[in-house]
DNA sequence: CGAATACTTGATGAGACTCAAGCGCCGTGG
DNA sequence: CCACGGCGCTTGAGTCTCATCAAGTATTCG
């Protein structure tokens, strides 16, 4: 099953955008038909490191990622910051239970985003089963995905927490295990709890360990998934 | 607006249970009747580190609490647990995404849940609005909270965590600063990623500070809450 | 080509983990 | 009633991992 965002651009033009795929919630056997609904949304376009929302800011838009990578975060008062998730092209995100963001979202490359308008959407939901059907979709996968990561931060070395990031990162990418990672060293220790001198001196252990090879800072070649994958669990 | 989940006892007699406060989706203001619906679940009872499902089980059923607490959790290779989160008497766990269970769930005191069966819950959500709209809040507020645990693990040292979890834990009792814990130090452990010497040794310094006092192990007095806070942010 | 930025590497230290012992509470049984 | 274990918690000593501080190198961009 899959629900197709369509976005009303600025010309008035309806472009077609790339699919969402879900994991269904329940019954996964159901052979639901591939009918699409539609939403339509504004396009934008972010520089790197641009803020799209504030933590705090009033959640009138939800977002998704049409090309580029996006993280969510939250900075402490101390100055450090914990990057909560990395969205890809085809993922939504700014999505809120409440009024208000409870993070900040910024551009990690240069990204185009389609911002679709919360309001009104209550209702629609109400009235479509199946827009209400990948919205709760939507947030049980969230839902997983946040308890995964829960676990990545709580136990585990650096070592277990950067290969892990690796696999997750290398899933997403091509499977010729060469991922061309989006954002910075910084970028991966706020995602992982970690610095960015522990987080670069892991990777080049990984190297000399024969695990991985780094051709150059922001790419990473996995030569022996097996070895990261032993790492973990 | 709330939602009651009947018990249809084994005895065929249906009693009514507390009901489950939840948080509001979208347009909070709106002044929804406070009509509920009723499903029929089994009264289940759980001595102390009992197992009420394991991980990789098939989700047939999701549990709420009706006394005592809960616990999901994660085992790891190494013996190792990273506990996801604490169920208190109104609260629902264990409803998932996918067709099995991702974590384990156990009871931390002697406690007492109701299970209701999944099957066929997906049909009555598509015709109930107001059910599905209950159980997408419940997936958005255990993502929100799931993402503030998250936060906790990624940054904070031992003390910060400690605070923050006894101020969520006096959030959850009384307001008269009196904390009385189900849970063991291990349990606190692993649900903050720390070891129990490390929560012994935390507890010991909060009280030598003046900010707590420890009447009995599991009993925590917040003498100095805004210390705690101070900790964290 | 030079400067800025991102990344790597090294030295040192703090905080948490590990191992080990001791304490206190509580239920059991003499 | 008190001695005895068992268990959970606390405390101590030593170690290790990762954070911090500080250069040094590579890459990008004007």
């Amino acid at each position: 099953m899959s629900v197709s965002l369509a976005v009303a651009a600025k010309n008035g033009q309806a472009a077609p955008l790339a699919t969402v795929s879900q994991i269904p919630w329940a019954n996964p056997a159901s052979a639901e038909k591939q009918e699409g609904f539609e939403l339509s949304g504004a396009v934008m376009h972010f520089a790197p490191d641009r803020q799209i929302y504030a933590e705090g800011d009033e959640a009138r838009s939800f977002y998704k990622v049409v090309s580029g990578v996006v993280r969510t975060c939250r900075f402490l008062s101390d100055g450090r910051r914990q990057i909560d998730a990395f969205y890809m092209a085809g993922e939504v995100f700014g999505f809120e239970a409440g009024a208000d963001h409870r993070m900040s979202a910024e551009a990690v490359s240069d990204c185009t985003v389609v911002a679709y308008r919360r309001r009104g959407l209550e209702a629609m939901i109400a009235h479509d089963e199946k827009l209400g059907r990948w919205f709760f979709s939507h947030a049980m996968n969230s839902l997983a995905l946040a308890r995964e990561h829960l676990l990545l931060l709580g136990r585990g070395s650096a070592a277990q927490k950067i290969s892990a990031f690796l696999l997750e990162a290398g899933e997403r990418e091509g499977s010729d295990g060469v991922v061309d990672l989006a954002m910075s060293r910084q970028d991966i220790a706020d995602y992982l709890g970690l610095t960015i001198e522990t987080v670069s001196r892991t990777l080049s252990q990984l190297e000399r360990d024969g695990t991985i090879k780094l051709p150059t800072a922001r790419r990473v070649v996995l030569k022996d998934r097996m070895a990261l994958r032993v790492l973990n669990s």
